[in-house]
DNA sequence: GACATATTCTAATAATCGTTAGAATATGCG
DNA sequence: CGCATATTCTAACGATTATTAGAATATGTC
């Protein structure tokens, strides 16, 4: 007979995983870190917190060895330490959009049309964007796309869109996909579409939800 | 523009399901209630906490909405809330043995051999199974193989093994599996069997793993 | 309807966690 | 080698959580 104590040894280890994503500031790192590599300093930008806190807050997720830190000149730049932590934060997520009827009314108000994507149409707007169908856009910033982004998709940042509009084909639909469905880039990039004449839509999928689906990543 | 605060509202519900999960004693009832439902009694004698604090715990996890609750006569039993929940369940864990060196190490001196299957050799034990090659017996409480066990594997309880050790063929391997890799009870039942005289193994799977994989249950 | 029993609620304590501010450390650059 | 700057460490506070014990509630049975 295995003893009491040996067991919850066993359930204390993965409750230091449930630890480090039980605060809402440390989801949104991970969600962040998720598109790519990012120094405290970018993550602190991008979570409006103060650098001391994000740093604190590093340090439990690398305490929990969901993340990585690397050295890289002055700053440091953290990274997820494996695709099933980015894969553990889209299950967080999906569990908690299924269950928590709370978060579905936050995210209808939010978001007007939700477009979650299944399976199917996920291989289909693959192929509409291979063969040039529709025009895919990564409308996060150009580091995220360099670090990965969707087959067949260019990249397009929030803040270039007005700049570079004449890039896009006026007779084609466009689909913008941003970080994923909290986040709000990829709706306002519509908005702007639409205000100057272009057919657009956006996908609630990050690369995090078309990796999750077990689907490929463009690297290049 | 949308503002921070409602930004915020999104990961803090995410968050409610990493604070249910970041208790050693909830994941170890979540790991029980993936097995079947139970009420409060059986949860609290199986994970070895007082009556009262097992319902403190399954109130955390009531309002997260992991489990829910129906009364059923003169106790109340629980159950999961969902499919989804039990894979929430092993994705944490194997998160946890993928990057956690300190469960590794505590899993080896107390499992000796870790038989961790992939989608391969599952397909192939179910085949197995299916022409008779092998035996595959459940040895979870009845109740548990009740309500959903590997497809041809016949319920074999740990603490009936020996009265009716009989019943299996003394010429074939038997495969032993029990609530997944956490649970003892499949490495007691091989050393039963081996004492013996027969050729038993086990295998790290339990029906949470089992369903994960994406493969089916039987219910009969 | 009253009793027995299972479960939950309330209250209280100790322990843990999030956040902030100030000091300390480590690296790159001159 | 020393300066500038990015990052982490230390200390402290208020807020939250886990656990325990006792009281209260709800259901089934007689």
């Amino acid at each position: 007979m295995i003893k009491r104590h040996t067991k919850d040894l066993l359930y204390e280890q993965v409750a230091r995983i449930g630890k480090a994503v039980s605060s809402p500031k440390r989801l949104e790192l991970l969600e962040i870190l998720a598109q790519g590599e990012k120094t405290v300093e970018a993550l602190a930008a991008e979570a409006r917190i103060d650098i001391k806190l994000a740093s604190a807050h590093l340090k439990v997720l690398k305490a929990a060895r969901l993340v990585e830190a690397q050295r890289d000149g002055r700053f440091i730049a953290y990274r997820l330490s494996g695709n099933d932590v980015s894969a553990l934060w889209v299950n967080l997520r999906t569990v908690a959009e299924e269950h928590l009827v709370e978060l579905k009314v936050a995210m209808d108000q939010i978001f007007a049309a939700p477009e979650n994507l299944n399976a199917e149409t996920r291989r289909s707007l693959m192929e509409k964007a291979r063969r040039g169908d529709v025009v895919v856009i990564d409308v996060r910033p150009s580091d995220e796309y360099a670090s990965g982004h969707l087959p067949f998709a260019r990249s397009m940042p929030l803040d270039e869109i007005l700049q570079r509009i004449k890039e896009l084909p006026a007779d084609k639909e466009i689909v913008a996909y941003c970080r994923g469905p909290f986040c709000m880039m990829s709706a306002e990039a519509v908005a702007l579409l639409k205000e100057h004449g272009y057919r657009a839509q956006k996908i609630a999928d990050g690369t995090p939800e078309w990796q999750a689906a077990g689907l490929p990543l463009a690297e290049s």
